[in-house]
DNA sequence: CATAGTATTGACACCAAGTCTCAATGTCAA
DNA sequence: TTGACATTGAGACTTGGTGTCAATACTATG
């Protein structure tokens, strides 16, 4: 089953309407790179409202089939996630995204929320740096310094 | 030497000017609660444009002055810190925000750049939870579950 | 098949948070 | 005191998002 069968499928179970809107947005998201704004969706769709674009984001949103990044500098992007909780790596250079959920971070919050007597809902964590390829053209080529992939 | 001076000062070492407007602002902003955003800096300023409210608030958050936090639903506000990098434990029925640095995420973080082949900026981490005042105020009473002191 | 009852849509106004421009003004070191 | 330059404010603009509401599309049921 494709990829946009199985997230159809899912907005089924949970008893939302399959339409021809939602499914354009849905294959508009599927084709964004590592990370994009509702923005990026909205001029891949045609013949999809403004506001259905951003109502289909908040159900995939809901759903878990997508998640947020919060890049460096504070600006929040979209992203596909299959997995519930979990957290990032972004590369700042090229703005790859790697998702990690081994992060052990539980016990660390567990222990600071003994302490402070607070019962704990979640937690947010991010991790920036710089990718490999990114490391090594710096490194490598040093002309390209400035090089910076990722707009903004 | 009070507060306001001593940010004064902090901004006057880096080669910034003191003005009125920026005084008005740094006043505006030590009278906040635990967070808030920046337009409760402006409605608690008087004859300063919104563009210096908004070019003050940047410069006391390059200066470390204030920082960021990330509330669980993804509004980001504004709150006073004085330490350069830390986290935060935020409780989601009152507001209620803890500082704290001693998280030992580093370690994990470290491990997991090594298996990435990621060089490390930063990181970014917060919790949620309820603190010890808002859970005795649900279990004891449970007629007042819905309060919710914070708005949003 | 008809149709009633929801769910969804899209146009559009609105809101929140922030940036940009540029002429006018303020600050401070010399 | 004054000149260089940093800062300001009004207001237009941008980005990301929500609320309204009449029109339209699904879908269950008879
Ligand atoms: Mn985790
Ligand atoms: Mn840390
Ligand atoms: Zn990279
Ligand atoms: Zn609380």
């Amino acid at each position: 089953m494709s990829d946009i069968e199985l997230i159809i499928e899912r907005i089924e179970l949970r008893g939302h309407r399959i339409t021809e809107g939602r499914r354009r947005v849905i294959q508009a998201v599927l084709k964004q790179p590592s990370h994009f704004t509702v923005e990026d969706v909205l001029q891949s769709t045609r013949r999809v409202g403004r506001a259905t674009v951003f109502r289909t984001m908040r159900l995939l949103l809901d759903l878990n089939i997508v998640c947020r990044v919060l890049l460096d500098g504070g600006n929040l992007h979209y992203r596909i996630s299959s997995r519930g909780h979990h957290h990032h790596l972004v590369c700042n250079d090229c703005g790859r995204v790697e998702d990690f959920t081994g992060c052990d971070v539980e016990p660390l919050v567990q222990a600071l929320a003994a302490a402070m007597k607070y019962e704990i809902d979640g937690h947010w964590l991010e991790v920036y740096g710089r990718c490999e390829a990114c490391r090594l053209l710096r490194s490598g080529r040093p002309e390209s310094q400035t090089t910076q992939v990722l707009s903004q």
